[in-house]
DNA sequence: ATGTCAATACAATATTGA
């Protein structure tokens, strides 16, 4: 099985080149982030005709998150356990809970529990949205600590834009960012971290040493290749332990209209589909 | 020169977010 994670920035912009890659790069299970749209507005039709069933949570024009799949998908769930919400000006001391945003969505496919990531940005250091996105990443650790608590040796794999930079080979110069150094911060590679605690390891790496997964639009960044690896798909042992390969798709970063995201990718074996497991005799 | 892009409200530009 195929899997693999793609902040599309913007679906309705993007469909075209989002499914012809899907069918050229044979993938199963592809992971998206900031699709930003509604269900209403999601461009369904394309990825139908090439096969393919999607669930997506939208609430309006910004973030949004969805799961395309070929193979069939169960146990869709919308927002995890614990995700703190966030609004502009909301008082945390109100005692009111701020909203949910359109950040995860999970879904089953054959053994596998998968989960489309969009951590929030950041903004700042000094920034309130700094705050909600290192709690952000914590609340996940802790629901994933508990998935893997209650499914020991079960396959999960975190799939999305985690918006860090874990370590400084992830990006090149801190100017990168514009005026705050955010996605490199001790306290944002902290809360990283706590991830890997839960015990998730980012399964490409190992097979995909260097590379970056996005470049910004401004400043010639790609083709300077001023670049942040921040997207990631972070694997249980029972997921790692199935990787068989490993891909950061650099070549979607080119031609007309690209995201300022590139997919990565990973190869599983050991899957229901068994065809591709080793045989010994 | 932030060497940009996307969505929205609005009606040619401004705002927000990244």
């Amino acid at each position: 099985m195929r899997i693999a994670t793609w902040n599309v920035n913007s679906i309705r912009t993007r469909h075209g080149r989002v499914v012809d890659w899907l069918v050229n790069a044979d993938v199963d299970v592809l992971a998206m982030q900031e699709i930003k749209c509604t269900p209403a507005q999601f461009p369904l039709e394309p990825f139908e005709a090439a096969g393919y069933e999607v669930v997506l949570h939208g609430l309006n024009q910004w973030n949004g998150v969805a799961i395309a799949s070929r193979l069939p998908m169960t146990d869709i769930e919308i927002g995890f356990s614990g995700q703190p919400g966030f609004a502009k000006g909301h008082d945390p001391d109100s005692g009111q809970d701020a909203p949910l945003e359109a950040r995860a969505i999970g879904a089953t496919v054959d053994d596998v529990r998968l989960w489309s990531l969009y951590v929030p940005n950041g903004r700042g250091l000094d920034d309130p949205h700094m705050d909600y996105k290192l709690r952000f990443l914590r609340a996940l650790a802790d629901d994933s600590a508990r998935w893997l608590g209650a499914n020991p040796g079960g396959a999960l794999a975190l799939m999305g834009d985690f918006n860090v930079a874990p370590t400084d080979a992830d990006m090149g110069d801190p100017s990168f960012v514009p005026g705050l150094s955010t996605h490199i911060s001790p306290a944002e590679r902290e809360a990283f971290a706590t991830l890997e605690q839960a015990g998730l390891t980012d399964v490409v790496r190992p097979l995909v040493p260097t590379g970056y997964t996005f470049w910004d639009y401004k400043q010639l960044r790609f083709p300077r290749d001023e670049g942040m690896r921040i997207d990631f798909i972070l694997g249980s042992p029972g997921l790692a332990d199935r990787v068989a390969d490993a891909r950061i798709e650099r070549e979607q970063r080119k031609g007309d209209a690209p995201s300022d995201h590139v997919p990565v990718l990973v190869d599983l074996v050991g899957d229901d589909d068994d065809d591709d497991r080793p045989m010994i005799f």
